[in-house]
DNA sequence: AAAGCACCCTGTACGC
DNA sequence: TGCGTACAGGGTGCTT
């Protein structure tokens, strides 16, 4: 489940391997992982393009080619984006695989085939929907505060809409909500002020520290980066995936319960519903 | 505006 | 051992 951090440490990596490498071929294995255009234009369109960039924008990564086109790619749940010399590790798992000049590829692999591939001309005709960046100089305790106001529905799912703010999934909302001490089934406009400040800072310090770790890898092994190293962050989770476990700031028994239809795990003591 | 659900997928965990 | 079933989850699209 790659959120924010995850996708910011891939693109990270991409960003220092294979920017100024060309892309000679696409192999698409499974065309239902691309978005857009066909499949078939997809892998001739691409081929021949040259690196140029390589960013991120909420759960996306926005890989920038040369002659105006841009490669996006969304992971979803099972997605990776693994530089690779030479064979691709669990091959029947990888749906599109990149060639680069260079002699590497850059497989993308997904066993749920969830994930979606775009090349696009313009990306922010995808982009252009999502959120605020919270991680970004303007995403300011006033804006977030702004935001907030006349948001009538619970806190969670409002956390999770990408709309909203871009980047944030079940993990780190989860742990966003608990370090600033807040219900998920919370009303997001009955959050008092301080309720807020919390929040807000609570969101970007677990985002901040996540990313330092290089990402949340579970015991299921679902995330790595893309020299197929995991994540450091998953000790430092205080409540996901944590049900029957002592909370760390006062001890009581993290509980697991379904908010829109995701496990939520919230600790009793430190997170009322009022 | 908000909430609920089906859908897309497959590995894993479980009951029998 | 082996089968069937429920479950996990990000995002989209539809209905209420």
């Amino acid at each position: 489940m790659p959120e924010l951090p995850e996708v910011e440490t891939i693109a990270r990596e991409l960003r220092r391997s294979v920017v100024g490498a060309a892309i000679t071929h696409a192999h698409v294995h499974w065309p239902r992982s691309i978005a857009a255009p066909n499949p078939w234009a997809f892998a001739r369109d691409v081929s021949g393009r040259q690196i140029t960039a390589v960013s991120r924008r909420g759960k996306w990564i926005v890989v920038v080619l040369d002659e105006g086109k841009t490669l996006l790619v969304h992971l979803r749940m099972t997605g990776r984006l693994l530089v690779t010399n030479g064979a691709c590790p669990d091959a029947g798992y990888v749906r599109v695989r990149f060639l680069l000049d260079d002699g590497r590829s850059i497989c993308f692999h997904d066993v749920r085939k969830f994930g979606r591939l775009h090349l696009v001309d313009e990306p922010e005709a995808v982009l252009g929907a999502l959120g605020p960046e919270p991680l970004a100089s303007g995403f300011t305790l006033d804006e977030f505060r702004r935001l907030l106001r006349g948001r009538r529905g619970r806190i969670k799912p409002l956390l999770l809409n990408q709309r909203f703010v871009a980047g944030l999934g079940n993990i780190y909302t989860d742990e966003a909500l608990w370090r600033a001490r807040i219900h998920p089934l919370r009303k997001a406009n009955h959050l008092s002020r301080n309720e807020i400040t919390r929040l807000w800072a609570a969101i970007r310090d677990v985002l901040a520290r996540a990313i330092e770790s290089g990402g949340t890898t579970l015991d299921d092994g679902g995330f790595v980066g893309a020299g197929g190293d995991p994540g450091e962050f998953a000790p430092h989770l205080a409540v996901y995936g944590r049900e029957g476990d002592r909370c760390p700031a006062c001890d009581a028994e993290i509980e697991r319960m379904v908010v829109c239809q995701r496990g939520t795990h919230v600790c009793p003591g430190c997170q009322e519903m009022r």
